[in-house]
DNA sequence: TCGAACGCTCACATTGATGTGAGGGTCAAC
DNA sequence: GTTGACCCTCACATCAATGTGAGCGTTCGA
């Protein structure tokens, strides 16, 4: 698919899927014109690039936690550096950290809105 | 207590808490020679705002979440506008699918580790 | 074959969270 | 009373994620 369908698929807008390309995010074809070819598969990751900019992750650590997660993995164990397990695992109790945060926030507002609703 | 020793008590910079301070999010008293006074409370707010912020949330939203987390509570049910509510409840689904996004990368990162080191 | 709809690159603008520094008060200790 | 470590405000700088638009090629249906 090109650009205008994955964008519309993802709620991606063009200009940002050339940013997420451009920082190594995504890795499109590209036709003989030079339209950028996208295959099925792009739109969950694109989704999931989403999901962690959202949740406050920069492009530079998606970058890296990507490849370790899609199956079959992009990046196997021999090429596994010990620097890149480190930070994998500097990142995992990072991303714990915000659960917890998340969670907290999130239960403490839940309980909030039920007080509120019982109130009226 | 001063900006500096809240600095150093929360790890943010005092460039930082004068922002927060400018955005609504923290309100210190003055002393006579025009120095900002905070009270204990205020280095749990502070890293409250933090892990938020780090989270991924807005200043705008962290405004108006932070009040009705603290208990006594600063906004009691009459002060809640249904608007108010409303947008508790956007933020509430917002929030439970950011943790839904990083505890699915996190096990997958969990996953990938454990096997990293089996594998060595 | 023409025009609308789409694609490309390049480049400048904006927004939110921060850093940095200038220019200037306050205060405690020496 | 001077010095060093604080504090103040103001303003400009930066960085990452985006928006916007210009200038130009491509595709496709009427």
């Amino acid at each position: 698919m090109r650009i205008g369908e994955l964008s519309e698929r993802t709620g991606a807008s063009r200009r940002l899927l050339r940013y997420y390309e451009e920082q190594g995010l995504i890795a499109p074809e590209r036709c003989a014109n030079g339209y950028r070819a996208y295959d099925d598969a792009t739109v969950d990751r694109v989704m999931q690039i989403r999901g962690l900019l959202d949740a406050g992750l920069p492009t530079r650590i998606i970058k890296q936690v990507l490849p370790c997660l899609s199956k079959p993995r992009a990046i196997h164990f021999e090429d596994a550096t010990p620097e890149m397990i480190a930070t994998l695992e500097r990142e995992l109790t990072g991303i714990s950290a915000r659960i917890a945060c998340l969670t907290r926030n999130r239960d403490a507002i839940a309980e909030y809105l039920t007080a509120v609703r019982v109130d009226r």
